[in-house]
RNA sequence: GGAAGAUUAGCUCAGUCGGUUCAGAGCACCUGCCUUACAAGCAGGGGGUCGACGGUUCGAAUCCGCCAUCUUCCACCA
């Protein structure tokens, strides 16, 4: 027998397979004559660390692709990076701060190639990582959305629905991050309430003269610091409180402009004071309403949050610094009527989590009701299928409410939108800048590259990422739906299934439908698994600021790779938010070891030609090899529906309590002697097939130990590489034998479900009296001590043998020993 | 404000067609055991008015209504 620690040992197991796993072509998969089997990973922002949220995500993808493996399919999961423009460049901007140099100080050249310093630097941390968890990915085909050529597909699809009339440029308000310098999307945007005040100011009716009479109306607002761009107060036409106003004008609180009272339905006369001031400049409704009326737009904040000369006072002040001051002023003047508390929903910017400022702006869109319509087909009529379902309603709600995209960005990191501007204003779109200035020529044949100017702005970030499940086969495809897909593409696209967070069911996967019905014409991919958020164990998200969550790779060291990935399955029923508990991970460490420790007792067997196989363990191996199949079956179903954590459990158990406690309890062998007797062949073979069957069943959930337990059970031969190296899994489920479930319970050999509890037992009569006692008696001369606690399987209760009379004991049962 | 989903043991969750595979699993807990694979273990045990109320039915965790609580998404009333 070997030597082997009684405790698993990860690390030493994990090390060596890790190191193995990254060999170059390990997992590398081409195109051949097998079925394929794809998975495009939803790519972790480039300069990201590893949370419990990639590792949820990645585990149930490495299952899926191992799972895919072992069944004989050519699997392939195209492992990668995304640019995540504005957390990338808000973190450069940071780390040059951080050098005393400010982004303003930089070209846009010198800040990108900072930029790329830091991507190789720092860029890719991640993937790294996520070997460590096991990940089994055909790293030799790692992308970048920013690699060149996926860069090209970006600008090439930019150009194409450009010319396609979808792409426009417009001016719009947007969402402003005063922070990050950029407009962000409506998604982007999360609204939180946020305790704020209630602001009552007088606006003193207008002379006519610049001057003002003693009549007042009081305006309510949440922000004062913008009354100077208010082009107008808004009553609603049906309030009889304020009949008297109509036609009048009012004087702006401290600079005294005039500006006409107007009359609006949108004004809700039981809100506030049933007085609206209308900011145009600074406010979505506002806007409305001042295109309505054609009221001027008077902008009085700059792009970082501070009031500008328009403003005429506290010019140069941040808008909340002002917002103070003007409290004062105000109030100095005798204008402040009364402030109140107030809870009012606030926009903040997902990425900076500061406060948005909505601001008008012109940015370029991209029409969405045609491409929506394609992909709320594509999910209505299950061609993509959302798992769990209860996604659709959500998704159909948005896809029928969707506004048109803004793809524009004002940073520098990400690809820049290729549109140039002619010195009369015209824009030529085109995919480089030759092209551009051959267009532009046609227009004006004197135009030298010097006179045309590039748009300054970048793509959103998710511009890139709709195009992940094409790009990364065949670049050269999106944006020239005329191609015809390289041998990669046509092969591999569409993928199988999309492992990836709710949260990005719109910003991604509705828009990989699109892309892909565009380019392509299929959806690309046909499943859609919908993980849940991953909580700590009293419900709160895992954040950073709250220090709540553990970092994935000190619980792999820890406990191992395998055990964190049991840990987060055990929990993650298919949309169900996870309640990360560390015992979970315990309990999968636990499980390593059992399967550990059971490979020690079986390896220490020594094996005998000439024994007999006995009654008792001829009769446990049919039963277990019964029970083998029909688990396998079970399990395939699981896998079927994506009931992962479901699969998880049914190995669970059968390696636990049916192999461990019931079959090796029952065919390992006696001591005589102080020394364990011989197992005959026929057990000890047919014991080895069973191990190996389970490993491999289980494999793709705990890939390290079952690859060290397997590789060291038989001579494997050599490592094959680049491609997978399994047999083509175990074979097909046998049928349930009845015969054999029949003979194992005249043997007394109970399947765990049988016994666990009382009343099933005694409904079943499965018992005969004595049998316990059988087995204890047979223990007895085992070993004195082994009486007290005998080793029976979980759930042979001591209480079905309540008449302990050892004469009661039936003389032929050859449970335990020949 | 609108929508969707959830509520089953201490915790996390299954429960498919309304009925002898319906009170289930894992963990946790309690008791006894360092035993020759494993104390990261073994054996045994306790534990639930299936959120409340009403209805349909011969029969309801399951179908319907209503209420309560929770979660998420959408919207933003200044």
């Amino acid at each position: 027998m070997k030597e082997l620690s009684a405790k698993y040992n990860p690390s030493e197991v994990e090390d060596k397979w890790y190191s193995k796993w990254m060999e170059k072509k390990f997992f590398h998969s081409e195109p051949d004559e097998r079925e394929p089997y794809t998975i495009v990973i939803p790519p972790p922002n480039v300069t990201g660390i590893l949370h419990m949220g990639h590792v949820l995500n990645n585990t149930l993808n490495d299952v899926l692709i191992r799972k895919a493996r072992m069944d004989g399919k050519n699997a392939c999961w195209v492992p990668g990076t995304d640019h995540a423009s504005i957390a990338t460049e808000s973190k450069v901007v940071a780390r040059l701060k951080e050098q005393g140099i400010s982004k303003e100080d930089l070209t846009r050249e010198e800040f990108l190639r900072y930029a790329w310093e830091w991507k190789e630097e720092h860029g890719g941390i991640i993937l790294k990582q996520l070997r460590k968890l096991g990940a089994s990915c055909d790293w030799d085909r790692t992308r970048f959305t920013m690699d060149p050529d996926l860069s090209e597909a970006v600008i090439s699809t930019f150009v194409h629905f450009y010319k396609k009339g979808l792409i426009y440029r417009g001016v719009r308000m947007v969402n402003w991050d005063p922070v990050g310098l950029t407009a962000v999307s409506d998604e982007e945007v999360i609204h939180k309430d946020t305790q704020s005040k209630f602001y009552h100011l007088r606006y003193y009716v207008s002379d006519g003269n610049g001057g003002r009479t003693d009549k007042y109306i009081v305006v309510a607002t949440t922000r004062p610091e913008t009354i100077m761009a208010d082009a107008a107060v808004s009553i609603n036409p049906d309030d009889e409180r304020y009949g008297w106003l109509k036609g009048k004008k009012v004087l702006i609180p401290l600079i005294n402009k005039e500006i006409p009272i107007i009359e609006d339905s949108y004004v809700e006369i039981g809100f506030g004071t049933g007085c609206l001031k209308v900011t145009p400049a600074h406010d979505a409704n506002d806007y409305a309403i001042g295109l309505r009326h054609n009221l001027p737009i008077t902008d009085i904040i700059d792009d970082h949050g501070r009031l500008n000369e328009n403003a005429v006072i506290l010019i140069g002040e941040d808008r909340f610094v002002a917002r103070k001051k003007i409290e004062k002023m105000l109030s100095e003047a005798g204008l402040l009527e009364k402030v109140e508390d107030y809870v009012s929903p606030v926009g903040y910017s997902e990425r900076t989590d500061a406060v948005i400022e909505p601001k008008l702006s012109t940015q370029w869109f991209l029409k969405m009701e045609g491409l929506a319509k394609v992909a709320l087909d594509s999910v209505e009529s299950g061609r993509t299928r959302l798992i769990p379902d209860k996604y659709r309603n959500t998704y159909r709600h948005w896809m029928e409410n969707v506004r048109d995209w803004c793809i524009s960005r004002q940073l520098w990191w990400g690809q820049r939108i290729p549109a140039w501007y002619l010195p009369d204003g015209t824009i030529v779109v085109e995919e480089n800048a030759e092209k551009a200035l051959e267009a532009a020529r046609k227009i004006d044949p004197a135009l030298t590259a010097a006179d045309i100017r590039q748009d300054e702005d970048v793509l959103d970030t998710w511009f890139s990422s709709w195009l992940w499940p094409i790009s990364v086969f065949d670049p050269g495809l999106p944006g020239h739906p005329e191609h015809k897909p390289n041998a990669d593409l046509a092969y591999y696209y569409p993928t199988n299934d999309l492992v990836t967070g709710p949260d990005i069911l719109f910003f991604w996967v509705a828009r990989m439908i699109m892309a892909g019905d565009e380019f392509l014409g299929k959806e690309p991919f046909s499943n859609v698994y919908l993980t849940g958020i991953v909580r700590d164990k009293i419900g709160r998200k895992m954040s950073k600021t709250l220090g709540n969550s553990p970092d994935p790779l000190d619980l792999i060291a820890k406990y191992g790779a395998d055990a964190v990935r049991i840990g987060m399955l055990l929990c993650s029923s298919a949309g169900n938010d996870i309640f990360y508990d560390e015992s979970q991970v315990e309990q999968g460490r636990n499980f390593c070891n059992k399967i550990w420790n059971s490979y020690r007792l079986i390896t220490g067997f020594e094996v005998s030609d000439s024994a007999a196989q006995p009654a008792a363990a001829s009769s446990a191996v049919e039963w277990f090899r019964a029970k083998l199949s029909s688990t396998i079956e079970t399990v395939e179903d699981h896998y079927s529906k994506f009931r992962i954590s479901d699969a998880l459990m049914s190995v669970y158990r059968l390696f636990w309590d049916d192999f461990c406690s019931w079959y090796l309890e029952i065919v390992k062998p006696a001591y005589a002697d102080g020394k364990p007797l011989p197992l005959d062949r026929a057990t000890y073979d047919a014991t080895i097939g069973f191990f190996d069957a389970l490993l491999r069943l289980i494999h793709p959930v705990m890939p390290f130990i079952t690859e060290e337990l397997w590789q060291d059970l038989a001579p494997r031969g050599r490592i094959r590489s680049g491609r997978h190296r399994r047999p083509p899994r175990h074979a097909s489920a046998e049928k349930y034998s009845p015969e054999a479930a029949s003979l194992a319970e005249s043997q007394g050999i109970l399947p765990r479900k049988g016994c666990r509890r009382r009343q099933e037992t005694r409904r079943r009569g499965f018992h005969r009296r004595g049998e316990c006692l059988g087995r204890r008696r047979v223990l007895h001369d085992r070993h004195e001590r082994t009486l007290r606690s005998a080793r029976r399987p979980r759930g042979h209760r001591r209480g079905d043998c309540k008449d302990r009379e050892g004469s009661r004991v039936p003389e032929a049962f050859p449970r335990l020993r020949p």
